[in-house]
DNA sequence: TTGGCATTTCGGTGGGCGCCGAATCGTTCG
DNA sequence: CGAACGATTCGGCGCCCACCGAAATGCCAA
């Protein structure tokens, strides 16, 4: 009656083949239908019908490449939603052993859309924050770079403009963390720097990102950050989590 | 495979009857299993079935009273999720005279959970920004508190405690006037004031809000804002629109 | 032009689930 | 206690839609 529509883009998303296509597509890159058919489990031709809607209903984007066609979520908003939901989803119960280490990589490091997120992202995040470069305001719960942070920026070539429609820097609430790793143009800023230095790279065509030894190094001399974490099986219990029942 | 459980999350809002349920609890109140029928049309039985699984899926909380038993959002992240996606869906088209009627007041004013939208919510955010009670940084798109806004909260008696664990203010993206309104404390608050003071009530059990006589007033002398504003039929226009194709 | 590859369209099938009526449970009245 | 009422459970019906195979389309390379 007064529904503006909500369950149509819900059920977008509420079917298992699509939610998976979409979660792959988190990583922030562009997929021919084939690679999201595999993932999904599914038949190209089912594929191809869950890809129309999504199109259809917004989420994706199709770009055109002679004989492929390339898949990308349509926007941050829309990435900015789906992690939402996520956070209110329930910690999944692990289903076999691949599926528990892809968790435990996932968990580790990903991308976020097309910033860096997992223990790696509020890692990172954290460093910048004892570093002097962002400051966390509890209170309203933001980030802003401070000018050591912007200077710093500026030595690692990082194009940041305040009058972009995105902003600097925004708080993303990582829902394997429960907690707050760095959005906005200097978390893409920083993913991208580090990709194109080859200190990460994507694991497969997911989400799922590996520090390689020189990043291993980088991190630390930048960063001060120790990689892997230690205790890199337990989670470790950090301020700002939130209980679900 | 890899899916951590968007898509069951996602479905649960993925269904007619749900979503108009979920959307009508968008005005943060308490409302017992017959009223949630009514309002999605479906017989006592099914509605019964629907609570059970939003339950379930921790989308809802319940209270028994008596022989009632009261449904409301199990928490303010579900209510972020939820206008989330009405965000990212289309602006419906008008199916009926009825429905164009109760469009036109959700527009106007509404509760998103604990606060204040639509034109009437984002009238108030703009009006403290106006009289220096709050400020709005569009590069990190925050809402913040002035000292001035401060002491102006305490004039009217609102509780904010900035050691608790929701922000101040903090902007909450309005899907109607894709804009930005005030949520947090503050929102909470107003809204509350504005309650108690009987210059805002609810209309029906839902979330459309009418202004009083003595709200309109208090609307004008407290806040300078005309109200009902002019060309209430007219969208205005304002900037930060989104356009979706 | 022909062949090959990625993708889409079409028809048909099956399962899941939203729906209701009837019966049942639990609470609160008279 | 019994009647009334709100809410839930159960059984069964029907529809929607995810799924696939087969065929068609579009694009590129020889």
């Amino acid at each position: 009656m007064s529904d503006p529509q909500l369950h149509r883009v819900a059920a977008l998303m509420g079917d298992a083949s699509r939610a998976a296509m979409l979660v792959h597509l988190m990583g922030g890159r562009h997929l021919p239908a084939s690679e999201l058919a595999r993932i999904a489990r599914v038949a190209p031709a089912t594929a191809s019908e869950h890809l129309a809607k999504l199109v259809e209903g917004g989420l994706i984007q199709v770009q055109r490449h002679g004989r492929h066609r390339y898949f990308a979520l349509a926007s941050p908003e829309v990435a900015h939603v789906v992690e939402g939901i996520l956070s209110l989803a329930p910690v999944e119960p692990v289903r076999s052993l691949n599926a528990a280490t892809h968790q435990a990589q996932l968990r580790a490091a990903r991308t976020c859309y097309h910033h860096l997120a997992g223990t790696l992202g509020t890692g990172l995040t954290d460093a910048m924050i004892r570093n002097g470069w962002l400051v966390f305001d509890p209170i309203y719960e933001t980030l802003t770079l401070t000018e050591a942070g912007t200077s710093q920026a500026a030595v690692w070539g990082w194009h940041l403009d305040p009058t972009q429609r995105t902003p600097l820097v925004k708080p993303c609430l990582d829902w394997s963390e429960r907690r707050f790793h760095a959005a906005g143009q200097v978390g893409r800023e920083m993913a991208a720097w580090m990709f194109t230095q080859g200190w990460v790279t994507h694991l497969g065509s997911g989400r799922v990102v590996r520090v390689s030894d020189q990043g291993r190094q980088a991190l630390a001399e930048w960063f001060g950050l120790a990689w892997p974490p230690a205790h890199a099986g337990r989670k470790a219990t950090a301020s700002g989590e939130r209980s679900r029942s």
